[in-house]
RNA sequence: GCGGAAAUAGCUCAGUAGGUAGAGCAUCAGUUUCCCAAACUGAAGGCCGCGGGUUCGAAUCCCGUUUUCCGCUCCA
């Protein structure tokens, strides 16, 4: 990160805060780490968002339903999408060296050495060994195996080990009033889930014909080793995902398709292409056969931003297999050879979208601090070039001295406007420290009434992004807004 | 989790031979102002991150702790 983009990271940053957009969690308590709160303007913005996605995959398209699950889900869920078994690792650091790892690969390792020497015996009883207490979970047991079996560190040559320690990626909570083992339910670490443990709901209950798909906004949850990078990467974020039920064998098509349309649903906002990139999966999860990311450039590198993933159809085999509920599908419709395609368990193309990033992304990317210095007089505003569909405050009104009855037209022509937009209004201060304060949270338009609106019913509007004014009659001034600030933009 | 750095008003920061805390901006109340920030007057605002120790006395020295940043480590 070179020292202009980290300055400029550490601006935006520091903007968020003061802006209202973004706030430390729980920050008179000292913070809490990687989690964050939302503001005023955050809300809005981030509310906005999610709108933009939700218009664009459910409203715009007749085959996506959307809904909402809960965060809370039977803890079988996540023994059958792999979540349990998968992430929950054993780790241990040694102190010399200060590098971790996993102990059951300690111990992996060590059965391959004795089973390269032909020391087959020593290395069934040692898998053995390790087996029994990974079952238990008995954490100490590994220490002692680590131990006993002199395992050093690979850097460091040292056997100067912590003690093992669980890495759990899910937060677990208990379900009941009394504490008790069998109570103990996960907080949802991907929003997918929710979606698959109600396919048959929603595909029986809206008469869902393949292909068709599943939406959903929500909350997700992640012990992250470490989460840093502001809000980047949180413990507690918010996922736009749709999981995209498929005919087997249709999945590499319907991947490219979504690909391409999650890009220009990006693009759609004015981004600059040259800002995006895919990024291919080479070593694909346990789940898929084909991932791509969205990747944008933030001031510290291409991150990504949203996954576009073929997940075949090992969720829903897996959630038939646990709950022993057919997941399958009958597809009447007649194939080549003239016979129904007949039931088989869907293929899932799934896009799932960072919230919190995006809207670090729309942020970073909005964020300009502008010079508008002249010969005689040094000058720089700082401006947020939102879209205006996604501005928190659509506009804001001005009376140009708070007298002459003017702050009284001034709320009138608000009363009128509030009803279709979020506006604001001020009469303190400067006229030009008023536009420049509306700039920072990137208020598209600027209304000022003055004397002559008390004669014949005209204000100025004032642009953000060029900074010029039009003499307009307010009784225009809901078609204007109105046409900036419409879905349609975007959505065509 | 490890190592390094930092923490003083809402923000940016001053404040060492250890002696009861200061500026600019922002805020609030007025004045002025008919269109692009930093005009005038006044006011308010500070467990100097937190806890302990040394000292007659600690923002300042020592120890611990929390949070943030930078590296490393981990990551679907």
């Amino acid at each position: 990160m070179s020292k202009a983009t980290d300055e400029l990271f550490k601006n935006v940053i520091s903007h968020a805060k003061e802006y209202g957009f973004v706030f430390p969690s729980s920050e008179i308590y000292d913070g809490l780490s990687a989690v964050y709160d939302y503001g005023q303007n955050g809300s809005e913005l981030k509310n906005n968002i999610k709108t933009y996605w939700w218009k664009s995959m459910v409203q715009m398209h007749e085959n996506i339903v959307g809904i909402d699950a809960a965060i809370f889900m039977h803890p079988t869920t996540w023994k059958a999408s792999g979540h349990v078994d998968g992430f929950s690792d054993p780790m241990i650091d040694n102190k010399d060296s200060k590098k971790r790892y996993r102990a059951d690969q300690l111990l992996e390792d060590r059965i391959a050495k004795y089973e390269a020497e032909g020391k087959t015996e020593k290395a069934a009883q040692l898998q053995q060994e390790m087996d029994d207490a990974l079952k238990a979970e008995n954490l100490p047991r590994l220490k002692e195996l680590i131990i006993e079996q002199e395992i050093a560190c690979p850097v460091s040559g040292t056997r100067n080990w912590t003690d093992v320690r669980q890495f759990n990626l899910m937060f677990s909570t208990q379900m009941g009033a009394v504490a008790d083992d069998a109570d103990v339910v996960y907080l949802r670490p991907e929003t997918a889930q929710g979606i698959f443990v109600n396919y048959l709901n929603v595909q029986k209950s809206g008469r869902m014909k393949i292909p068709f798909g599943i939406a959903q906004i929500g909350k997700a949850f992640r012990n992250e080793v470490i989460a840093r990078q502001f809000i980047i990467r949180m413990r507690e974020f918010e996922q736009m995902e749709m999981q995209f039920f498929v005919r087997p064998g249709t999945q590499k098509e319907w991947f490219n398709k979504w690909k391409e349309t999650r890009l220009k649903w990006h693009l759609a906002l004015g981004t600059a292409p040259e800002k995006y990139r895919y990024h291919e999966h080479t070593k694909l999860a346990h789940y898929a056969d084909a991932a791509y990311d969205i990747e944008f450039e933030f001031p510290f590198g291409f991150k990504e931003v949203e996954g576009i993933h073929s997940r075949t159809d090992f969720d829903l085999s897996q959630h038939q297999k646990f709950s022993g509920k057919k997941m399958q599908y009958f597809d009447p419709e007649l194939g080549e050879d003239g016979k129904p395609y007949g039931n088989y368990i869907p293929y899932v193309i799934e896009t799932s979208i960072g919230l919190d990033r995006m809207f670090l992304l729309t942020l970073i990317n909005a964020y300009e601090e502008e010079d508008l210095s002249t010969e005689e007089k040094q000058d720089s505003r700082t401006v947020l070039r939102l879209h205006p569909v996604l501005a928190p405050v659509k506009a804001a009104i001005f009376p140009l001295t708070k007298k002459d009855g003017l702050p009284e037209k001034a709320r009138e022509i608000m009363d009128k406007l509030k009803l279709d937009f979020n506006i604001q209004y001020e009469e303190k201060d400067a006229i030009g420290k008023r536009y420049r304060r509306q700039d920072a949270i990137g208020t598209p338009f600027c209304i000022t009434v003055d004397h002559q609106t008390l004669e014949d019913n005209t204000v100025t509007i004032r642009y953000r992004d060029t900074m010029t004014q039009e003499r307009v009659p307010a009784d225009d001034l809901e078609k204007i807004i109105g046409d900036k600030v419409s879905w349609k933009n975007v959505l065509k």
